[in-house]
DNA sequence: CAGGATCCAAAGCGATACTG
DNA sequence: CAGTATCGCTTTGGATCCTG
């Protein structure tokens, strides 16, 4: 009758997972897979920023935590296309309104960072 | 009439946001602090793994982005409480979803582990 | 108890060059 | 188009020591 583990304990493998997936660009990507499977390239032009290194390493990492899939296509030239898989499928709509919690409170955020700097320019400044 | 930013766009606030709350770190506190007030030693003990160093880092930033706020209190020695402030109630539920999607998730993820290795081994291997 | 300051090793990441 | 490989810088983060 062993406990289940929990994300506060070290050691734990889900640990390991939160890491994987509490990254910028692994939560962007899924974003965008939303909806319709996306060619790299594409993925590389909408999310702005990203390099192709990254963008490599994510996708790899998240198709091997089953999180998404690889088609390759024998066009010429090749087409590959990547896709949430169902575990993917489980794990959108919370990252999405993750993702997008930042847009809607972006202004909040900033308005919190600026009164936050006031305070401490006030207490160093006068 | 301009168009609100996006997750996708470089440049945009929102980036800065995201890439805050995108941290192992961060959500593991932020969760921890669901429900009641927690103080600096009690985050460090629960959430095994963290130095003290990060923890101090990570509930400054949290703080300084209006997601939570520090109240100290004037005992022998002092107590320092963190707590969610209104806009990390706001953000809770998903955060909280998000990490314990880990949780259940994990066995899951492990196994496409595996699966991924196992043939990545038979391609380089057989 | 609640941190700040410092040192140092390790990881991350961009830029670049090359492949099928 | 869809990547891999390598180099070198930058950032992160742990460990340690110290303070109010």
């Amino acid at each position: 009758m062993q406990q289940p583990y929990n994300v506060y304990e070290d050691r734990c493998p889900t640990r390991q997972v939160l890491d994987r997936l509490a990254d910028k660009w692994a939560l962007l990507i899924l974003d965008r897979l939303q909806g319709a499977p996306v060619r790299f390239n594409q993925l590389r032009r909408d999310i702005q920023g990203i390099s192709q290194k990254v963008l490599s390493q994510t996708l790899k990492k998240l198709e091997r935590d089953g999180l998404l899939s690889r088609s390759v296509f024998a066009t010429v030239p090749v087409t590959v296309e990547y896709a949430l898989t169902d575990l993917g499928q489980s794990l959108i709509q919370t990252v999405s309104t993750f993702a997008h919690w930042a847009e809607q409170h972006m202004d909040a955020v900033l308005l919190a960072q600026v009164k936050y700097d006031e305070g401490a320019a006030s207490t160093s400044g006068a």
